[in-house]
DNA sequence: TATGAATGAGACTTCATTCAT
DNA sequence: AATGAATGAAGTCTCATTCAT
């Protein structure tokens, strides 16, 4: 979606760009962010970013769009198999996320932005993509546990992927919090990571055998 | 928090203001919401939006704080008693939510733009505000259910907590989707509604038991 | 100027709203002076200064001829005799507009803005007015020391004005930045007293012999 | 003071934007002075005014120094010798600044402004250094003159220049005046050239000999 | 007469986008 | 292709003045 000039240049200055934007529209949104700045932070002219995307929308959605291609190229080399048990899933999953995010917090906090829907209607589109992306996996997954026998069979696919996702994007919440918290050193200390585990075996617990008794 | 001015007018002038601010911020956001708008969907001159607030921003501000006691008052009014069952109040809750969606939807939804963080930083203290009324009254009804024997004691309170607030979150989200797909047409179809239900049971019975077996 | 309204009013309340113009005035300048702030201080209500005065420039001008007027009050209670002595004159009446100051100083400061042409045009006539009032004086005076034969009679009279209002100008803003400084007290100490009268003497001094050997 | 963006323009544009502005202030006064009538007046977009200055403030602290350095530029190259007789130097120095003002009119009276106050709080600072720079001059005359014994030496040095100053600076306003009548025809009148250098020469003697007798 | 709420013209300022080099 | 100066539409906010009570 950005111009052929974009595609033209050389992969590091287009990742400079990309990752300023990133930057920007994540601390400042949408219309708060300034083409300047991005172009400033990427060591680019402003004239130069109207050479390379039509508008400053045209830039988002290039952004957007690269973040996720970005997090499609890490978890195609990162997927487990098909075969896998949902639960651990469940922990490979976050375990996988919650490195990303040690490395790449920006590029996460945004992926966030976009799937909470933090810029509204600008990414209706490419949020929908996104959960599609997910959900349609997960479904597999799913699938795959009612044959194998570890997962209840009496409720259907659908309202099982809502139960499930929603656990998964709370704790999600909850590590980012939690990492956020002890962020000052950019270390992960030991407690967190304890934390995080022990948070982690609580949820599967739970997501297995419910909180009733 | 408006200036004093705001609140010697008649009640139904503040509520016209508030209920057009409400739709313009959900709508536009906060940058691209206009003051102007606002003041001509309130049948209000320009001039006077700013002898009842001092700018932009404390209009946004008065307009978060209106919308949580609007719905506080409600709450009180509707709250369930305290030693309710957990899962009967997620039904009733979720209920209840419903109906205001219903009646109230722009307010619904301006709320949820609040809780989801989609306004930034400008809510950040609103918004941890409103999580935590809401997380206090919860943590309450799971100490009670784990007392009556209804609620597995083997996990602490926090993370049952953390797992519940993430199923019901995900739960109101649905229901969003499902009533917004319909939402040509303001009234709710039975169809909507049965659906609704259905997705209410499944959830009530995993939250208890669980998606394995 | 103002409407019969200020004049029928209670000559405290007009004298409160003038103090309060002068204030502000004085201290904002005409621009950003506002009517709203002068009715606060005056303890009177926006509303009302309307029907005193046709508007903001129509208060302005009142507030310089009741400001003139007041001087003009003071003077004729303390003109000295018509035929005395010029450096007398300048003597005493510095020795006056020095008390004037330390007991309205605001006022005295206003009318020096009123003088040296702050308010550009608005004040061109009551400025000249104000030029001429002081200055038939001084040529009166001026024409009988010349009589007397206590005044050269080899130049004109209007330039040996010129001259001696220059000196007598130029002594007033001294006084004032003395008198300023040594402000925060409000008492004017005897050491800022003494400065003063030598400042007089040797003014006197030189108008009367010149600065030349 | 402005942005670099100013400082890299032409030396050319830099001084239509800079004349516009003096005669918009000197004209208009701060307040009333509007930034597009500067803009349109310098043949530039509104929007450049704000590429070149942080906003209407600093264009107008700019303005100032700019009309100061012009000032102190023509002094440096007109300034007499240091050990010139004062009297000689108020002829030559008022002789100059008449020339000044028949040239770069609305400068110098843009700088009477400054001098003068008209523009409040906003020129303290460049109003001070303004009359510093002058004094220190005329001081070391003062003392020169003292040693030559052209000037007495029973008063202090600080209260000759007091005298002395005051009676330059009305000459200077008395100047203005006559000049300003005449205004209407751009030349000076050989009339009133008479008239001013008969003024000068009557203010001269009163300097020397003082207006006793 | 007194009040203070209501109004809207008008000015400042921002920043996406264009354009000339 | 790269730069950065130039532009102007559009929005926020101020405050003198009017108006209804």
């Amino acid at each position: 979606m950005p111009k052929k000039t974009f595609n033209r240049l050389e992969e590091e200055k287009q990742e400079r760009i990309m990752r300023a934007a990133v930057e920007e529209f994540h601390t400042q949104g949408f219309e708060r962010a300034k083409v300047e700045v991005i172009a400033q932070n990427a060591a680019v002219s402003k004239g130069s970013m109207y050479q390379y995307f039509e508008n400053k929308e045209e830039l988002f959605f290039s952004t957007v769009n690269w973040s996720l291609e970005y997090f499609m190229k890490q978890i195609d080399t990162n997927t487990p198999m098909k075969d896998m048990d949902v639960f651990d899933y469940f922990q490979t999953g976050l375990e996988y996320r919650f490195d990303l995010l040690k490395n790449e917090k920006t590029l996460v906090l945004f992926s966030q932005d976009i799937l909470t829907g933090k810029f509204g209607n600008l990414t209706a589109q490419a949020n929908q993509d996104m959960w599609k992306m997910g959900e349609e996996y997960m479904l597999e997954l799913i699938q795959v546990g009612k044959r194998k026998g570890t997962i209840r069979t009496d409720i259907e696919d659908s309202l099982l992927l809502d139960f499930f996702q929603g656990v998964t994007q709370r704790m999600e919440a909850t590590i980012f919090n939690e990492f956020s918290l002890s962020e000052a050193g950019l270390e992960v200390t030991e407690d967190t990571y304890q934390k995080i585990n022990h948070l982690l075996d609580a949820m599967i617990t739970l997501l297995k055998e419910g909180m009733g008794c």
